[in-house]
DNA sequence: CGATCCGTTGAGGTGCGTCAACGGGAGTGG
DNA sequence: CCACTCCCGTTGACGCACCTCAACGGATCG
């Protein structure tokens, strides 16, 4: 395994690939946070995911990446080959198996998230994508509640489908609302979770 | 592979499953057209995706599904057991690699989508709609001009993120600037696909 | 110390949702 | 064969959630 994987750090906002250049290299994140996105022609775009330590980029099985992977922090991560992957893959067939479930996985978080971009409110949206990154934080073992949110506020409207100002106004309502409280860097403190999700629902 | 398939025909609007239901089967589309949806507490519903001849549903990793399926016009499928099915991948390998194929083509639809649901005005929405089922009728060899829209105009919205008041609106305004017009059932012809395609694209 | 970027907040505009009314087609029963 | 009902699509009037435009303050950096 060893010899067909390359290390490589990204300085924060460099771009790793863009939509549509051949997807030969396979990612794999270990520490830092980057986004995957698309862009319209005129310029507006759509992050379509956040990805964390231990996540992977790239794993489609097309020809050229439809998205474009820029990172957020400094990120390290390990490169794969794709060429070497494949006779990789040839000799341990499990493999695929364990590829199969993780576009899976991927595909119900899609779900969720069509849910979120065309059916919830602003409010709704933020909520959401509080409860989301706590979770994920959670579940790579880091700490969930002062939890950390490196991305910035056009990043997160670019990922709820909302405009930087509708973002930030909802963020200060939530705080208002002693909801949630801003912490030292980047963190942020979820002082009422049971309320954030019951309006992450709609409920 | 004939012993574990059975056939099932659907009326429009029958519940094939949903969301929570133990995923334990897996079903290929022979003819008609069926959607899969996902529903707030409150009754606010986002279709996910509409599924026409071909195509395959229930097919993720996961062991219940995470969304319902309802069928639109009269359905016919074939139903797999997905125990059998499992046995049928351990001596096929290969078949693996097809399903993650598929899970990547989905991904790709599903990233896609959140473009359109999180960044497209309603008329963008519909343009790229039109084009899709367009696309998607060629792709299985049938008609891609006056293409059939067996949908409702409450199943449109509830894919594209509208009201059905301002997705028929649209349509009235598509037809009015006679970019499509109605044909005699559920078909719509597409009178001037440049200028659909460019409103798609936001240009 | 100016320049730049990000976040916040206010004021005002608008695209789309909501509410409502109406018409046509399909199914039903007298 | 004709009322009656129901459902769907359409259209108008109106309201509001969110967007746009703008100003300002704090942090970072050369």
């Amino acid at each position: 395994m060893a010899d067909i994987v390359s290390a490589r750090r990204l300085q924060p906002g460099e771009t790793l690939f863009v939509e549509g250049e051949p997807a030969d290299r396979l990612f794999n994140i270990t520490a830092g946070t980057m986004m995957v996105y698309r862009l319209l022609p005129d310029g507006r775009r759509q992050i379509t995911g956040f990805l964390f330590p231990g996540d992977f980029l790239g794993f489609g099985s097309e020809s050229v990446y439809h998205y474009s992977a820029e990172s957020i922090t400094v990120v390290d991560l390990c490169r794969f080959s794709r060429p070497e992957l494949q006779r990789l893959l040839e000799r341990f067939p499990a493999m695929e198996q364990r590829l199969f479930g993780m576009a899976s996985h991927e595909l119900a978080a899609a779900q969720d998230q069509m849910v979120l971009l065309g059916r919830k409110t602003a409010q709704e949206k933020v909520a959401s994508f509080l409860i989301m990154l706590s979770e994920r934080a959670a579940q790579r073992g880091q700490k969930s509640n002062p939890v950390s949110v490196p991305m910035s506020r056009s990043q997160i409207g670019d990922y709820l489908g909302l405009s930087i100002e509708t973002t930030s106004r909802v963020f200060s309502r939530l705080k208002q609302k002693k909801i949630i409280a801003r912490r030292p860097g980047d963190r942020i403190e979820i002082l009422d979770r049971d309320t954030l999700a019951a309006m992450a629902e709609g409920a």
